[in-house]
DNA sequence: ATGTGTATGTTATAACATAACAAGTTAGAA
DNA sequence: TTCTAACTTGTTATGTTATAACATACACAT
């Protein structure tokens, strides 16, 4: 058993991974969708790292591994990941992380620290004040992304 | 005097730009920064396109008026005005737009019309319970950065 | 006129992403 | 079982976004 950072506090990284994998293989039984061998290894990538990783960061490991050496192979695995839930975009990092809660709904949040690039998921609804802002103005809403940028508590403590 | 849709409501746009061009332009004499001709040509360009444009469009325009052909010239201008306040970045979009409020101090949220590209500027404050959810953690937030995407009103109406 | 800081010109390359098509695999129907 | 339709992966090529690095010019103060 391993301890890493996560949502910059320690837990039981190795048991988070696992049920990340366990949590993203029933929800593809449930749905009908293939949880492939790739797919599987890359979104254990994602959750083994916690922090964003870029696509070619997470192709040159599948390469090492055999598993695939062209940007497609990486990217098809990701898209997969991101629709299913597993997996979010990091916009603001051309980056991927894996989910810190699949199979719930949720409107995440993603506090990035810009010393060590980890990532958490937050929950916070902005809901409220954002939908009745751009409903004066007749915008529909379908999705929102929202990204903090900022300093850990351990990059804090180096600085 | 022309008029085009602007946080999706129809205004005196040739209004605006000059508005924007002037406050940026007062803005960099208090500031003791230059104004230079392709960084106010780029922010007019901006500012007229009224929806986020990317690096290399802008470029595109620089170039046929001779202002500029190379990536760096259109970066170095985009930074420049994003850094000064004058424009933003629409991390998702990989794209610039012209800020609507420049030298008001803001916390912007952005509406990106997924239909016609338009980008209207909001402001919401989620200060509140996303600061709070973060300070539970230990993290310090910087900077957030808030895009919706949905469609605007006009949109609407063609779908 | 000379140095200092800022801005621009230019070359080259890095980093991120997808189109298009071929080939293999799987699940389920016939 | 065998076929087939849908899906997945392999591969080539290319498109798009962004920056490093260094040279040149310009503007202002000394």
């Amino acid at each position: 058993m391993t301890s890493h950072p996560t949502g910059f506090v320690r837990h039981d990284h190795g048991l988070c991974v696992a049920t990340a994998l366990a949590a993203a293989d029933a929800a593809c039984k449930d749905r009908g969708v293939q949880f492939t061998p790739v797919r599987r290894r890359v979104l254990e990538i994602l959750a083994e790292a916690h922090a964003a990783m870029g696509a070619y960061d997470v192709l040159a490991r599948l390469d090492r591994e055999g598993l695939g050496s062209q940007p497609p192979v990486a990217y098809r695995a990701l898209s997969f990941l991101v629709e299913q839930g597993f997996a979010h975009r990091i916009e603001r990092l051309n980056a991927f992380v894996a989910c810190s809660a699949p199979g719930v709904a949720h409107s995440p949040v993603f506090l990035i620290c810009r010393a060590c690039g980890t990532v958490a998921e937050a929950e916070a609804d902005l809901g409220g004040s954002l939908g009745a802002e751009a409903a004066l103005s007749g915008f529909v809403i379908e999705q929102t992304v929202v990204e903090a940028q900022g300093l850990c508590p351990a990059c804090q403590v180096a600085a």
